[in-house]
DNA sequence: AGAATGGTGGACCGCGCGGTCAATAACTTT
DNA sequence: AAAGTTATTGACCGCGCGGTCCACCATTCT
């Protein structure tokens, strides 16, 4: 019932979304819904929230594994993010949706999840570029963290693209791109 | 005045935006709004329109320059975008925000422009690059347009990351490490 | 000067919004 | 089975929305 709820929100946006579109989804009475959330602005904090927890979540257990395949891991999940960014599905990530239309009325509590949660695929991004770096592949001398971060902004910019129409083939072009650059340990240089 | 209105676009969101606010923003009166532009989507479509040109050409502006400086250009401006996404200012990029609220619910006149726009942005990096390769700063077997994608990313994902309230250090670090990734010239490699 | 013209303002419209609440249904307890 | 208790409902509220329309006034033409 949450999830009809997030898919509401995630395929109108915030503002566009009315609390009766959110009964006609639900099944539920409008009393219902303020007697157990309160407020449509809390009721979509609930759900941004646990939106926010599953995608650090999910972004940690694809990226799981030996060292011997992190950097492979790494490369799948960005050129699958790059894939479902471009889709003609449409809706892309609500964490984008949300702290784009929400941020700038003060509507720190949204923005402060997203970061949080922006904070945290960067770290398991770090993470699996460390293990990368044990295994070999990206040089030794390399700041993981930083790497992490730069291709934090690349996965963003993925999805801001997609969401513009850009087309499949360049968004992978540029997850390509951006892991080419990557500094790669010396003995494995071409 | 079509600034006034853009700036209330900007700061605020399409949707949460009424025609009230324009007409006290403005000084027009409702009528006059109608009769010169028809509808609130068609304001918004001429505002966003410009809105995109603009920022093309203003990436042009800011690139323009002998081969000599070319790199150093870029990375200006890309720290400038850094920097300029982080501050508290909020507000961000209006083809981002626009884009993010829009797209999902048939507006492809908005996406279509949007993507036009980013593609301008692309192409003034890319040439912006061939210069740099030209001038030896980027290396002879590059492929510009590929380099260019990569950063185009990258600076949409600054915007994004900025308005869940980054930091600008982190910004302009990513912007550093993008930019280290690119494929140097052998004789201007450490 | 007076008539014709067209751009302008803001009262006005119906609607659908976010939010409330008393009536009611469903379930628990004894 | 009856009483008590909680959860659910949808009619209802006032408001502010996007959009319409006409009286008004400044300008121009004769």
């Amino acid at each position: 019932m949450l999830r009809a709820v997030r898919d509401q929100f995630w395929n109108k946006g915030y503002a566009a979304t009315s609390m009766d579109d959110l009964m006609k989804v639900t099944g539920l009475g409008k009393g219902s819904l303020y007697g157990a959330f309160g407020d449509k602005h809390q009721l979509f904090l609930r759900i941004f929230d646990t939106y926010c927890v599953n995608s650090v979540e999910s972004v940690r257990q694809a990226l799981e594994g030996p060292d011997a395949g992190a950097l492979e891991r790494l490369r799948r999940y960005l050129l699958g993010a790059a894939t479902a960014s471009a889709g003609p599905s449409r809706r892309g990530c609500l964490v984008a949706r949300g702290t784009a239309e929400l941020s700038g009325q003060g509507a720190t509590d949204v923005t402060d999840r997203a970061l949080t949660a922006f904070q945290g695929i960067e770290a398991h991004f770090a993470r699996c570029l460390e293990q990368a770096q044990r295994h070999g592949d990206v040089a030794a001398g390399a700041d993981p963290r930083k790497l992490a971060a730069m291709l934090l902004a690349v996965f963003r910019g993925l999805e801001a693209l997609g969401r513009a129409g850009m087309d499949e083939a360049s968004l992978r072009g540029m997850v390509e791109t951006a892991l080419e650059g990557l500094p790669v340990s010396a003995r494995r240089r071409r």
